[in-house]
Parts: C-alpha cells; structure tokens; sequence
DNA sequence: TATTGTTATACTCTATAACTATA
DNA sequence: TATAGTTATAGAGTATAACAATA
C-alpha cells in the first residue's frame, strides 16, 4: 500500500488531498468575504485594515503584502480613511513616506472582523488536541516545502 | 458565578492553526491566479471554464456556483466565447435555458491550467503516505463539522 | 405570473503609465 | 537619479434594477 509518491502523476490520494485543500480554501474565502460583507467591507479592505491592526505600515509595503500595485492601495485607504477606519500619519524618517495606521475605530471593526470568522474555528473544535497538533505540524511542513 | 455563559476563546494552538490554514489558502490562491495568468484568463474566467469543462451547465447554474449574480455571468462567458473556449448552446427542454459548454479549445486549456497548478501538489510530494493519508482525514473532518 | 438570460448602471479592484515631492 | 505616493486611464468583476423571451 504504501507506494512512493510519483511526482510527475499524482496517485489518488494526492488528488484526493489537493481537491479538499480547495474545498478547504473555498470555505475560507466565503467565510471571509462574509464577515467583511457584515461590515459593509469589501475582501481587500478587509484583509489592509487586518495587517493595519497589528501596526502602521508605508503604503509601499501594504502594496506588497496585498501583492498589488501601490497605485491600487491609494484608494483603498482612501475609501477606508472616508470612513474613519483608517488615517495616513507622516513618518519623520523619510518624508516621502505616508504611514497608514488603524485608527481606535478601525482597530475595532478588525478585531470584530476576526472573531467573526466562524470556518477555520469551529470546526477545529471538533478536533482533539493531538489532532490540532498533528495537522498544524503538516500545514507547517506543506508551508517549508 | 459570573462568569458568562461558554464563551469560547480559542488555544494558542488553534490561533496557531487557523493562522496556518490562512497562509495555505493565500499561497493556493497565489497559485491559482498565477497558473489562469500564464493562459491569460483571470480567476473568474479560470474557475468557470473548469467548471465547464467537466459538463456544460446553465447560466444560472453556473451564477450559483460562482456565489455571483447571474447578470456577471454573461459578460465572463462573453469573454471567454470571443477567444472561443466557450460556446452556448440551446436547451432542448426548455428555449429559455442557454447551456454554456467547453470548446475543445477550452477543455485543453482547462487541463492545462489544471495541471499547471504547483502548490498544493508539490509540496504534499514532501509528505509520506501515512501523512498524506493523515491529512486527508482531517479535512475531511473539518468540512463535514 | 414566474423564470432565464440579458442590458444598463454604478462601484471596486486591478495594472500601466505619467506625474510630484522628496531623497 | 532613484524612490514613495498619487493621478489618470482602461479593463474586469460585482450587485442592483429593468427588460424581452419563454414557461
């Protein structure tokens, strides 16, 4: 049974792994997309103001985490920042620099945004602690891969 | 006691997971968009035709599936038709219905992107039988909860 | 009357290129 | 000259509403 993974044809169970990782990846989305909607924010709204919750960032960088043009990232904080979610501060190192930071608001919706995130959580509590152990070691290795 | 009624707040482990299942879904999507890019088809026109590509379906059917309206529908199948991966036929059973179907072209195309898709082969190629066969498992589990 | 697909409209996200203000 | 952010532009996806053809 145990045969060698053949990585050129794919045997039944890999195809099998890789169409319930979609599943998985599916779910996700949906889920996300969701929770955003309840907060009248779109996916790509939702996922700055999330990296903004953790701290400020130069719009370069936002670009780059969101693998988007910087040029896209100027109006979705501008659509953000029209509503008070988010603010473009100076950064005193570089003046060419704008720094977009969460405001207190802002703050707040992501925090609500996050623990409206049902998929991805409850169904680990489903799941024994061995069993969470087991699958964060092999998400990690798929990651490293 | 005061304390309120079985709020859960999730482990350190779980954190840790869904954060996982967070990078994995991110480098999947990466992945797809990147594979539909090198045909020059977007995501929407990519998960459309390899819908298609295992039977044609109805316009509205196909808006259910792609979670969108189906007035969106018709401009992607509009796309995809002008490069002539897709074509609509009538419905026998009923005059309303048009059934959006592959071109041959089109379900070459789907195999190839299909195919094209690294992440979520490559690195389950890292895993053993018993892993692959362990993980599967606990999908399977977390989708059914 | 209800349903299927389309059209018209408006908004958001996206990449590209040109522009500005700093460095 | 090079870099950070913006603006302008065009294409694509999205939801909403109104419409024609068919059931």
């Amino acid at each position: 049974m145990a045969t060698a993974p053949n990585i050129r044809r794919p045997d039944a169970l890999t195809l099998e792994v890789v169409e319930l990782i979609g599943d998985v990846v599916a779910r996700f989305y949906e889920d996300y997309e969701e929770a955003a909607g309840e907060h009248a924010l779109t996916g790509a709204q939702a996922r700055l103001l999330s990296m903004l919750s953790l701290e400020p960032l130069p719009m370069r960088k936002l670009a780059q985490k969101l693998k988007c043009e910087p040029s896209n990232v100027t109006g979705i904080v501008d659509r953000l920042e029209a509503r008070g979610l988010v603010e473009r501060r100076p950064d005193p190192a570089d003046r060419r620099v704008k720094l977009a930071a969460a405001t207190e608001e802002g703050s707040r919706v992501a925090r609500e945004l996050r623990d409206g995130l049902r998929f991805a959580r409850e169904p680990l509590a489903g799941l024994t602690d061995e069993e969470r152990l087991s699958l964060r070691d092999l998400l990690r290795r798929m990651l490293t891969t």
